[in-house]
DNA sequence: AAAGCGTTTAGGAATTTTTCCCGAACAACC
DNA sequence: GGTTGTTCGGGAAAAATTCCTAAACGCTTT
């Protein structure tokens, strides 16, 4: 089932039609890859998988419609051999670990060198996975303790202040609320923060924003 | 100065690799258009643009270092009758008011058809200006309400800055990727959030998504 | 040419916030 | 009874913010 493939059949997915020019011109300047199919929507994308059936999915992740990740989802639900390379824009470990859960292969920025993407499309063609160099350390780092949702983690008075930060209010303003010390909702704040793996106030808001958890 | 242009030299500025080679791919398959200088980065491109002389520059604006907006602006400053097209992947007005008031003469995002692409560079080449229409549609509806957004009183740096600020970077990364020192980007800071009526990183971050100038 | 204005840049100093390290109190659980 | 997790907060150092000030630059206006 795996091993070398000689000839590698590809479905590009991605929203925009010049970049899909792009990716195209680049993958088919190998001589053992072969554009068969592509996609401009996550829909689309599974009927495409099923018409073509391709040893490698490319695949953009803002799609319109279903999404790139739960295009994933959907391609892996029939078929959990499908071999799919993530081509992102985002270096978020969140859109990572989603990606990968969905059942991606792999996953590489749109900052890589061109030839990254053939050597990533070749390495998960042959069975292998491909991340990211850096990608691949932050989301070990992360995954070395925890799973599942960002706030699963978070205790119950951590997700409380969390909520509260991630709507603005200072840390003052929260002691006060909560009528605690001042220094236990910075302290809370640092150990939040540290938890959620990001580095600023507004990677958290925007996570926050992300699952749902305040409106933007 | 105008009027038809039989052979048209092209700069093209995008930061990633693989996407300037879709342009340059789809571009260089009309007779008449020929690239003769690409850049990645805004200060790059002004280099280029000296050297080059172009008669249009196709141009990202999420770009390493000064940014899309400060490039147009320099480049305009060098040659007012400089012919740039923004070629971007934010359909936001905000971009859009930003990128013209900078000087730019045309505005088509990512999601455009590649036939756009070409048949603005012409239009741009003789001397039009060409917007997406979409975008024109919701800009001439915007003005005509008078409804300016909060951030029309923002100087070029100011928004830029403020764009890095809700994105998460840190005020010593700004610092660093602007090169400027850390004292001025944590001025800047505090005189957005001054002008943006926001007490705090989280309240600027919600802001900037409100608008659409970062995703969540 | 000179004067005025806005923008960009940045230092000084005081203040506030964050971070890291630590420990106490308390409940829960095996 | 010991271990573990949560809550709470102090101390000290480091970092960020704020407010004030001012130089340099380009642009406009008189």
């Amino acid at each position: 089932m795996n091993g070398a493939v000689d000839h590698i059949k590809v479905l590009l997915v991605d929203d925009h039609a010049v970049v899909r020019v792009g990716y195209r011109m680049l993958l088919e300047d190998s001589a053992d890859i072969e554009i068969v199919a592509e996609a401009d929507s996550g829909e689309l994308a599974c009927k495409r998988f099923v018409e073509a059936k391709p040893d490698v999915v490319v695949m953009d992740l803002s799609l319109p419609g279903i999404g790139g990740i739960e295009a994933i989802r959907r391609i892996i639900a029939r078929d959990p051999s499908a071999r799919i390379l993530v081509f992102s824009m985002h270096e978020d470990t969140v859109f990572v670990e989603q990606a990968l859960q969905a059942g991606a292969r792999g996953y590489i920025t749109k900052s890589s060198a061109p030839e990254v993407l053939v050597e990533a499309v070749k390495q998960i063609a042959s069975g292998n996975i491909h991340l990211d160099a850096g990608i691949a350390q932050r989301l070990a780092f992360q995954k070395s303790r925890g799973k599942g949702t960002p706030f699963t983690d978070l205790s119950t008075r951590e997700f409380e202040i969390f909520c509260l930060l991630a709507e603005g209010l200072s840390t003052s303003e929260i002691a006060d609320r909560l009528s605690l010390s001042y220094k236990t909702v910075a302290n809370y704040g640092t150990q939040i923060k540290s938890k959620l793996n990001v580095t600023s106030a507004a990677e958290l808001v925007r996570l926050a924003i992300r699952y749902g958890i305040v409106k933007a």
